[in-house]
DNA sequence: ATGGATCTGTTCATATATCAACACAATGAT
DNA sequence: ATCATTGTGTTGATATATGAACAGATCCAT
């Protein structure tokens, strides 16, 4: 891809997370974004329709990258296939407490983020042993989803008291445990 | 001018000023700067002659913003009118402690930096008085000079140990003095 | 010294970003 | 209601950045 529409698509999606993070979304104008991204405004249209649609894919992109790295993570323990996760949501702060958080936010960006969970969790279920006999699948993994999003939720919000990596192993045990 | 000239010059800019906080300015290469900016390397060709042009536009820049600052500034009290150059050298303290430091750095900043205070101390020397009537502009000039670079250099390699309020203050008070 | 590898400076065709201008819609104050 | 203001989405001409390729220079190990 060609570096400049990198860097423009940085630098708008960027400043559409810094705005958010200001003030509610329906307030903010195409010509807020071009400003904060040092771009012109009618650069915006050779790359989205709209605000709705730079949010969208903003939301996608890293929906997509959580996705690739549960690939990349498979065939390891919880414990630490977690770690690059925690990592990631801590390098995007500003991101998630920012899609968590608003509430003017469109095409909630939690449920979004659920049912990318829920379907990374298909085929985690142990159908090996028994102990998961008396449990349907739509349970377990609504159970384990919601359950790992909200830990998620709770420990952006608050600021992200432990490092990734202590995260990533307490989680893990608890994932472990339920599937 | 054109927003993508000033975000290319600027990143090119940044990007020297990380690159000589790193390795000797003979050893940085044309490519380097352009991956470190994130720039077509030919782009540089652009703007510049050759890296050497690049680092003596950057030195200009600074040298000529520093400029402005004085004749924005004059008709205030020393201590005041010294306060927005320190915030200047804060702001700019990657740059100015590479510069200072740098011992690779092909035509020495520090003289670039001494002549540009000398021109603008000119003129404010106490001719009003007859306190100064024995000494001569020259060396009036020199060592107020000097000493006003000294302290900077000072102050940016001992990491700023004071706010620029501060200095800017007990500066202020000594240049006074001497003037 | 010789050859391979890296760096340099330049060129070209092409892709992208810019600015100014436009018509239109939405908003808000009088 | 109306008018001025602000925001939207689009267009066209132009400026700048890009990538690839080139020839020559420099460097370095053999």
């Amino acid at each position: 891809m060609d570096r400049r529409i990198m860097k423009t698509q940085e630098a708008l999606k960027k400043a559409v997370i810094e705005l958010m993070s200001e003030k509610n979304f329906d307030e903010i104008t195409i010509q807020d974004i071009a400003d904060r991204a040092n771009v012109n405004r009618g650069t915006i249209y050779l790359h989205y329709q709209d605000k709705y649609d730079l949010l969208d894919k903003l939301i996608e992109t890293h929906i997509n990258e959580l996705g690739e790295m549960g690939e990349w993570a498979c065939e390891l323990e919880w414990a630490e296939a977690l770690v690059p996760y925690f990592e990631y949501f801590e390098r995007n702060y500003l991101f998630f407490s920012t899609m968590l958080a608003s509430k003017g936010t469109p095409s909630s960006f939690r449920t979004r983020l659920l049912s990318s969970f829920i379907e990374g969790f298909k085929g985690e279920i142990d159908r090996a042993s028994d102990r998961n006999q008396a449990i349907n699948d739509d349970v377990m993994l609504q159970f384990t989803g919601t359950a790992y999003v909200g830990v998620i939720e709770w420990w952006i919000k608050n600021g992200m008291p432990y490092p990734p990596q202590e995260m990533a192993k307490q989680v893990g045990a608890l994932l472990g445990r339920s599937f």
